[in-house]
DNA sequence: TCCGTGACGCGAT
DNA sequence: CATCGCGCCACGG
């Protein structure tokens, strides 16, 4: 059977989509707080898997630790683009996560 | 099977 | 505050 998923490697994928679709306009998230919320802490770089994946997230809403832009070149630039449309204002060359950083609900504590 | 890669994170320097 | 190094996770050559 599912030999190939040691723990529900793709259960957590899905948890990783929702969290990024659930993302708020003019919100946004680091890669590392989406894989926690996802239930899955540490996994920061498969969200950037997913993202690079999946087609039509809302991909500019994911950030680096601390509001960094951490997508290279044009692409940053348009990221960057997209998060001022939405409101997102700028501390420096990182998001003003105190004000942006979108609070995921935490699933029964 | 080993090794390199990537839109990462964090502590140490 | 800028860099560096190391840990983390799954995938592909």
């Amino acid at each position: 059977m599912n030999r190939s998923s040691p723990s529900g490697t793709l259960e957590k994928r899905e948890r990783i989509i929702r969290c990024i679709r659930s993302l708020p306009h003019g919100t946004v998230a680091s890669y590392g707080a989406v894989a926690a919320a996802a239930g899955w802490p540490g996994a920061a770089r498969q969200v950037v898997r997913v993202l690079n994946q999946v087609p039509g997230l809302p991909w500019h809403r994911v950030v680096g630790a601390g509001g960094a832009i951490k997508l290279p070149g044009e692409n940053g630039a348009e990221q960057r683009f997209r998060l001022r449309m939405e409101g997102v204002t700028f501390r420096g060359a990182r998001v003003d996560m105190a004000k942006y950083e979108h609070r995921f609900l935490r699933a029964r504590r």
